[in-house]
RNA sequence: UGGGCUAUCGCCAAACGGUAAGGCACUGGACUCUGACUCCAGCAUCUCCAGGUUCGAAUCCUGGUAGCCCAGCCA
């Protein structure tokens, strides 16, 4: 067996080139997600990176929260962040941390700054701050409370620890460089003073660290080697290379950054999530229509499914959107071998066999994937009355139409050929009845190979079939509009929810788990939602659309 | 002439000076108990542009162009 050559990606080149030269004798990296909203498809990129990056080194992958801003963080959140980590399969062992747990150390790490010389509190209001920060292209001024000594900076910020100071009074700043060109190099608030109630730490503090200062911190005690990130910190590593310095940390982390994942027509991005949320537009965090993690497993996806997803994906630094087609590829990829796949009519046509006895049924054993063995057969009763799908059958058939038609006959799947002999219509001119013979020597599996047909259709057994209320969820975005508008607000698609009454099910979905559910309609896919499994409460999939439309050519 | 980063097929993405991988999508054709799947075939004489160095450049140099990020007491 030859496995396909994959080139390394960047970070892995980094990370061989790191441990060649011995600058780390083993590889350690982290996941450090904010609890302020649920994950989506583009954290998934980022937690099997790095857990896959710890499990190709034999290393280690942490798991942390970085919880350093009371006001969005929630214990909602970092559950079912837990929980979707654990279901996309990466594995923190006993490694779960909170950089809440840390506050102590970075406390620490302040006081050393100053009594360095390298920090100071300043007194400047937020928008004196702004005014001394200077612009992209002028250099800013500095504070006039830049030259405190030591000893007055180091009562100041115990001041500010011990409750004295009022929110936003003071702030303990990093003594850098304000003439620096990369704005975050000048003078960065390294601590703010926030009277909130902490989701982990209670009140036990008042002042709370800084991203810039917090994270390096937060990767240097953990014994982190590389600590991924996303582009928009490139301009961050010279202040967090700054912290690690001054900090004199051995071994200090190394950061490096790569592009996020974008999907086409979808909305990811946490705040855009949250408004679709929180307006009611969807349904909660796990609506199908997201692609939340959440959400993606209620409809159906798999873990390996979107494991796959990103390693196809690939790993750079070149902002791009990849191809929804892709992530609808990996489903079907993984679904197609590891999934039964049952019967169902989402828009259903009566189809009689004149000459199948009345009231007789039989019990067809019927293979759940016919390119798995493995996944074993189940019996699907057969009588004289039948669901089809309404586009199963035309009146007039185009050219190359393989389907039912009068005269033509076709293979009923897992069951008999089957011959349309005539329709009935109703005073609107709708079809209401197809009427058929069947030829019982063509069953299925019996080796009969006399005549071949060029059509299979699907169908369900009336009087067992199972009637439900199926949602058929479109894309939330507007395609043709596209995601975003100028003014940063989203497209949504007003027809994102769609409701088809009458979907006939095989009975076998009586007893169908969330999971072990997913059927081919004509070429697509639907599956159960995972989250309510009751054949009354089906959700489809948008991949039901998806390649199930037959051009005639 | 603020700084940082990025530009390779419709979409991702390799290639690390030796003559443009692969996947998705798409298009033919074969096969078929799902017009799916599978299988075969096709799909960048060319790498944002313009010069230059070299026997040889997507890769090096020079100069442009375009896009993304940065002026939260968010992360």
């Amino acid at each position: 067996m030859e496995e396909a050559v994959v080139s390394k990606n960047f970070i892995e080149q980094i990370i061989e080139k790191d441990l060649a030269e011995g600058h780390y004798d083993t590889v350690r990296t982290r996941f450090p997600p904010e609890p302020n909203g649920y994950l989506h498809i583009g954290h998934a990129k980022s937690i099997i990176l790095n857990y896959g990056l710890a499990k190709k080194y034999n290393g280690q992958f942490n798991m942390r929260f970085d919880d350093t801003n009371p006001t969005k963080e929630k214990t909602e959140f970092v559950d079912s962040i837990i929980e979707d980590i654990k279901w996309l399969g990466a594995d923190w062992e006993d490694r779960l941390f909170f950089a809440s747990n840390y506050f102590e150390q970075m406390y620490e790490a302040a006081v050393k700054l100053i009594k360095k010389g390298k920090a100071y509190v300043c007194d400047l209001t937020a928008d004196e701050m702004r005014e001394y920060r200077g612009t992209l292209t002028e250099p800013g001024k500095e504070s006039p409370y830049r030259n405190r000594s030591i000893e007055e900076n180091l009562q100041l910020f115990e001041d500010m620890k011990n409750d004295k100071l009022k929110d936003g009074e003071k702030v303990l700043r990093a003594k850098i460089d304000m003439a620096s060109p990369n704005i975050n190099m000048r003078d960065p608030i390294i601590y703010r003073v926030a009277h909130m109630t902490h989701h982990n730490t209670g009140d036990k503090w008042c002042i709370y660290p800084m991203y810039d200062f917090a994270h390096p911190i937060e990767d240097a005690i953990e014994g982190i080697t590389h600590s991924i990130c996303t582009l928009e910190f490139e301009d961050h590593r010279p202040l967090y290379d700054w912290v690690v310095t001054e900090l004199e940390y051995e071994n200090p982390p190394k950061q490096i950054e790569f592009a996020k994942l974008y999907l086409t027509n979808v909305i990811t991005g946490k705040r855009y999530i949250k408004k679709l949320v929180e307006e009611g537009i969807v349904d909660g965090w796990d609506d199908p229509r997201l692609v939340s993690i959440a959400a993606l497993r209620r409809r159906g996806f798999t873990p390996e499914s979107i494991r796959k997803f990103v390693e196809l994906c690939g790993i750079s630094k070149a902002n791009s959107s990849v191809d929804y087609a892709m992530l609808e590829y990996c489903i079907r990829e993984d679904l197609k071998l590891t999934k039964p796949r049952m019967m169902a009519i989402l828009d259903p046509i009566k189809l009689i066999i004149d000459n199948y006895p009345e009231g007789e049924v039989e019990y067809l054993d019927v293979t759940n994937n016919l390119e798995n063995e493995e996944l074993g057969i189940r019996k699907v009763p057969f009588c004289r009355e039948l669901y089809i799908e309404r586009e199963d059958f035309m009146e007039e058939p185009p050219k190359k139409y393989f389907r039912l038609f009068p005269g033509n006959e076709v293979r009923l799947m897992h069951a008999y050929f089957v011959k349309c002999e005539s329709f009935v219509k109703d005073s609107d001119g709708n079809i209401t009845e197809v009427h058929c013979t069947y030829d019982k020597e063509a069953k299925c599996g019996s080796g009969f190979v006399e005549r071949k047909v060029k059509g299979t259709i699907h169908w369900v057994p009336a009087p067992y079939a199972i009637k439900s209320e199926v949602r058929l969820y479109e894309n939330i975005v507007d395609e043709e509009a596209g995601v975003y508008n100028e003014d940063g607000s989203i497209n949504v698609n007003p027809n994102s929810l769609k409701i088809l009454k009458d979907c006939y099910v095989e009975p076998s979905f009586n007893g169908a788990k969330a999971y072990d559910s997913y059927q081919f309609v004509r070429n697509g896919f639907f599956c159960i939602d995972a989250k309510d499994s009751t054949p009354d409460n089906l959700v489809f999939n948008r991949i039901v659309s998806l390649k199930s439309s037959f051009k005639i050519k």
